[in-house]
DNA sequence: CGTCCTTTGAAGCGG
DNA sequence: CCGCTTCAAAGGACG
């Protein structure tokens, strides 16, 4: 995580931007909503403990709100959102068109055991979408749903809403481009998918609808939000799409990613900022702010999104894409679709012969199961598991029952146990459940450093933040600087001092 | 027009 | 096993 190392100094951010964030003027808000939001958040807690911790400590959860300070205002806010949602069930989830995001949703077994208590619809990452937001999109698991593999009303409001039906396992299939074989990986019960968005504007049949995540080489990924466009590629680049070249399959999104979606508009909103930059940074803020809970549902959701992109993709490999950058010609007109910018250094670019490498084992099987994982995995290498032939275990039985999703007792959502964050919140003591699997948070140190070169490694003479420190206070010190500080709560005081 | 910036997290590679 | 790098989204800003 974000957790510096030594930065333990600034994680005291944590608390500050807390205080501050009561400050500012969000709040006013949510007042109201107070009553409201402790008893929802009890009882979204206990489903959560319920859930991922059940053998833990139930109270871990609690507890890690107990030391903290909690951001109150974040927090409220996303009660806000919360009952948003519940309130309006029908309407709200599905009622706006969202940009994209056409989520399914797995049946998988974990969450149907676990994650979901039937009677904890309270937890749903879904927020109502004043505008619209992704997530909801993907959330599979509406408030009330709980991601039965078939929710009784949710298709219906899709349906009423989008005016389609809802989708067989092979609109699916066809929807995400599966490449032929990997399609019967796909469970049938994969099958419903919370959403019309897809099938939208551009009334892409069934089977012409791409997976958000794939994008056609020839557009311009960058601007081409997948996510409006559903992931795909947009809007009208019908004509690139005949483009003989296959379509680069996005990474799926993580959690915060997701969260940043649907946050993004509702952070302009307020700020009206527009900088992304600047957006992120505020963002970034509020996700530290976040509780585990409210965190653990946007892992939750990265992880299916993760799943799913498995299986529809059994054979991709985020090296794919490392590839397409460079491969092309690194930035040459070689636009294609990703190139994305290129950081210097080319190194390898050798490994492109290897198309299917995946990683899986570990986003399978999660941390806590490593003995399952495959030795490349367990040393960070590329899973062998796949390219054997696909043997995966479990795979996509059909069912869909068996993929990763470990049973609750022993895969714990990953997000629980996270580690994750570390960052800020030292008070929460993990609790985590032991053996706590996939957890989002493993990986995390790993940019600590980048973070702290990021500054100094471009100092693209603009004005641009000069040294962020991104954590407790250093703010950009450009011209939004003012509406971060005010999104984030930070008074200016402190941010003058900052920059000082 | 292309890339940077900025965030966190996931994945992968090299040492 | 650890550290580092790249990519994912996004949209204004910069060169």
């Amino acid at each position: 995580m974000p957790q510096l190392s030594s930065g333990g100094g600034d994680d005291m951010g944590a608390n500050d931007e807390m205080i501050a964030f009561k400050d500012e003027g969000e709040q006013e808000e949510k007042i109201q909503e107070n009553a409201f939001t402790e008893r929802d958040l009890a009882d979204l807690k206990s489903s959560l403990v319920n859930e991922s911790e059940i053998s833990q400590s139930p109270g871990a959860a609690v507890a890690r709100r107990g030391q903290q300070p909690e951001p109150r205002c974040y927090v409220e806010k996303h009660r806000e959102h919360l009952n948003g949602v519940t309130k309006q069930q029908d309407g709200g989830m599905y009622k706006t068109s969202y940009p994209g995001y056409p989520f399914l949703m797995l049946p998988d077994p974990y969450l149907q055991s676990s994650s979901m208590p039937p009677s904890s619809n309270k937890v749903s990452v879904v927020q109502q979408s004043h505008g619209m937001h992704p997530l909801s999109s993907l959330l599979p698991y509406g408030p009330n749903e709980h991601f039965s593999p078939s929710p009784p009303h949710l298709p219906t409001d899709m349906s009423q809403k989008t005016g389609v039906h809802r989708p067989q396992s092979q609109d699916i299939s066809g929807f995400y481009s599966l490449p032929p074989g990997s399609v019967g990986q796909i469970s049938p019960s994969m099958g419903w998918f919370p959403h019309s968005l897809m099938l939208g504007p551009s009334g892409m049949h069934p089977t012409g609808i791409p997976h958000p995540a794939i994008v056609p080489p020839s557009a311009k990924q960058e601007h081409d939000h997948y996510d409006r466009g559903m992931y795909a590629k947009p809007q009208g680049e019908a004509k690139r799409e005949k483009e003989p070249k296959k379509p680069v399959i996005k990474k799926p999104l993580n959690a915060f990613m997701l969260y940043m979606k649907e946050m993004r508009a509702k952070v302009i909103a307020e700020c009206t900022l527009k900088e992304s930059a600047a957006i992120n940074q505020i963002l970034g803020r509020r996700w530290h702010a976040l509780t585990r809970d409210e965190q653990a549902k946007y892992y939750e959701l990265a992880r299916k999104e993760r799943q799913l992109h498995m299986q529809l993709y059994p054979s991709w490999s985020a090296r794919d894409n490392y590839e397409a950058g460079r491969s092309g010609g690194a930035g040459g007109n070689t636009k294609d679709w990703g190139k994305k910018k290129r950081r210097k250094r080319e190194k390898q670019q050798d490994s492109n012969t290897d198309p299917g490498s995946p990683k899986k084992c570990r986003a399978r099987f999660g941390l806590n199961q490593q003995t399952d994982w495959c030795g490349p995995c367990r040393r960070k290498k590329k899973c062998i598991r796949y390219l054997q032939g696909g043997g995966c275990p479990s795979p996509a039985s059909s069912d869909g029952s068996a993929l990763d999703s470990p049973p609750p007792t022993s895969a714990p959502p990953s997000p629980f146990s996270s580690p994750a964050r570390p960052r800020q919140a030292p008070p929460p003591p993990p609790p985590r459940s032991p053996p706590l699997p996939s957890s989002p948070s493993d990986p995390a140190p790993a940019h600590h450093a980048r973070t702290e070169l990021t500054p100094a490694k471009r100092p693209r003479g603009h004005t641009h933040v000069p040294h962020v420190h991104t954590h407790a206070h250093g703010y950009v010190h450009s011209s939004s600087s003012a509406a971060i500080a005010k999104a984030t709560g930070l008074s200016l005081r402190v941010l003058t001092e900052s920059q000082i």
